[in-house]
DNA sequence: GCGACAG
DNA sequence: ATCTTGTCGC
């Protein structure tokens, strides 16, 4: 089994990567529609982490949007590449989420993330990146509102209110289900907040996260199981180094 | 300075 | 995210 390693040049402290973030939130693209719900695909990608192993798992899998079934699947496992720090989390996630998506046989269309997009401190989350990055449509729906304030939305499923950052709308706390806790929507790149709305809820017919994350979540955590049972093996068939176990700076 | 903080 | 037992409910 291949890894993937950290790429050339990835930023190595926060500062890097603040500054990496605020170079590039400029090619986030928020005045197209997106591509309307209910056609063409939507995917979804996810990831789990050892930390012990220093491994991450991601999945993307894709899904027809009219009939919620799947119709392509992809993993990758890789090296973690970053801390998670709040703010930051995109370079926790995107090499090994973009090697998945690399493997996918077919365009993935939408991509859902498991995160924020706009609704960011630099607006520049997890999903605006990755969209900048690979130009696909992207939208990032949340389960808790991270820094964001927002009042309780109507209680039946379709019900939403703003998230807000300070005064400003930054996404929607929406309600997928009657009386659940809401997921948080933000636009990504080349999406509408209008049309990531609409997706969230053309893919929670049942469950409050999206088909997409469920399936995505499921597939990743089952690709780290078997990346840690093949651990010792695959290390030394990759000529990496194990880490001494008790070498712990 | 302290606490909070997507996953 | 991940660590973890039982428990309430459809």
């Amino acid at each position: 089994m291949t890894t993937v390693g950290v790429p050339a040049g990835w930023p190595a402290t926060e500062e890097e990567a603040r500054a990496v973030q605020d170079g590039l939130r400029g090619r986030v693209v928020l005045d197209e529609p997106g591509p309307p719900p209910g056609t063409g695909r939507v995917t979804g990608v996810d990831v789990a982490y050892d930390d012990g192993l220093d491994l991450v798992a991601a999945a993307a899998v894709v899904l027809d949007a009219a009939t919620l079934e799947v119709v392509a699947e992809a993993t990758a496992v890789g090296r973690v590449s970053f801390p998670y720090v709040p703010g930051l989390l995109a370079f926790r996630e995107i090499p090994t989420v973009r090697a998945a998506l690399d493997r996918l046989p077919c365009p993935p269309g939408l991509v859902v993330c498991d995160g924020y997009g706009v609704a960011h401190p630099r607006r520049f989350g997890l999903a605006s990146h990755l969209g900048v990055l690979t130009d696909l449509p992207t939208i990032g729906v949340a389960k808790n509102p991270f820094t964001f304030t927002y009042d309780d939305p109507a209680p039946a499923r379709g019900g939403s209110a703003p998230l807000l950052d300070g005064a400003e709308e930054v996404g929607r706390a929406l309600r997928t289900r009657d009386g659940v806790k809401p997921v948080f929507v933000s636009a990504g790149h080349r999406v509408s907040l209008g049309t990531a709305l609409a997706h969230t809820l053309a893919l929670t017919p049942r469950y409050r996260l999206p088909e997409t994350t469920r399936r995505a979540d499921a597939l990743c955590r089952q690709a780290l199981r078997e990346a840690v049972r093949a651990f010792p093996a695959d290390e030394a068939a990759s000529g990496r180094p194990r880490r001494d176990p008790g070498d712990r700076p």
